[in-house]
DNA sequence: ATAAATCTTCAAGTCGGCTTGAGGTCAAGG
DNA sequence: CCTTGACCTCAAGCCGACTTGAAGATTTAT
């Protein structure tokens, strides 16, 4: 007895590609809402496809749950700070640049005809700037380039 | 009494940077190794800030520990290999990719004269690739680009 | 009517990379 | 000789973002 634009968790689930239980955590997080219940179960607006894909991409730029939790208004809306956002692309221009110079030093490194890596001159370069930002930005990377 | 090219845990830190306790961790996870005791402390051997630079290196491009630990052989010299370096170098040049499409469209949206964003069609363009790709590489990012 | 499927809650577990804290040991300085 | 302080070990805790599992409720299909 669901209307036509309200959807239970398994059709969000498969809609947004997303398992149950990150939905439900995500709700009980105050990033998405359910509209109400049937019996116990969960009923959500259609509109929530959208809101969990909004949610994909601020995951995916960097942002935190908790960041993401503040980019929406009460009423659910998305209510995305000018400032905001373009202080988090300096922060990806920033990344980008770092990442960029470390994979050309790699490439560098895995073309280099010194036996001892370690002896290469520029490869000791970038060992070293990457030592000094780790200082100086105290950046907290747990990021994984790996898939697999 | 210590040799002039031998240092212990508190010189480590200092020249590296991490603290001691971080120091500890390498080692019991055969990262690093010290060169011996005097009493119960750690001596290491001035080679240790070379290896933990590379080390800070490897982090930054990505590497897990793990990984890391597979980089070095067994007496310690860095063995990097050439095929493992250009598939790194690679899923960089992919997380590159990804992050500055990423880039562009957040400073699009910023700019972006639609009151509500979610209505551009650029800004769905975007939020729409970004969910692909999470359901295509089940990419597990638990980047954070912010610092603070 | 009853069984199977699907949902519910809530607590606890996972992962990686460390950090923190309690309690113990040891070398040097006063 | 004795205190101080730098070091030690080992276990446990922390972070974020989920996942997992047990036990119960409800709907749906037979």
């Amino acid at each position: 007895m669901k209307a036509q634009n309200e959807l239970d968790i398994a059709q969000v689930s498969k809609l947004s590609g997303m398992p149950a239980s990150t939905l439900r955590y995500y709700e009980e997080r105050a990033l998405i809402k359910s509209i109400g219940r049937e019996g116990l179960k969960r009923i959500f607006p259609l509109s929530v496809i959208d809101q969990l894909a909004l949610i994909s991409l601020g995951r995916y730029a960097g942002f935190s749950l908790d960041e993401i939790a503040m980019m929406f208004s009460p009423n659910g809306r998305a209510k995305l700070d000018r400032a905001q956002l373009l202080e988090k692309a300096d922060e990806l221009t920033n990344t980008i640049q770092q990442l960029t110079a470390m994979r050309d030093g790699i490439v560098h490194v895995a073309n280099c005809p010194k036996t001892n890596q370690l002896d290469c001159p520029r490869f000791q370069t970038l060992v070293k700037s990457a030592a000094r930002k780790q200082l100086m930005e105290k950046r907290v990377r747990k990021t994984s380039h790996h898939q697999k």
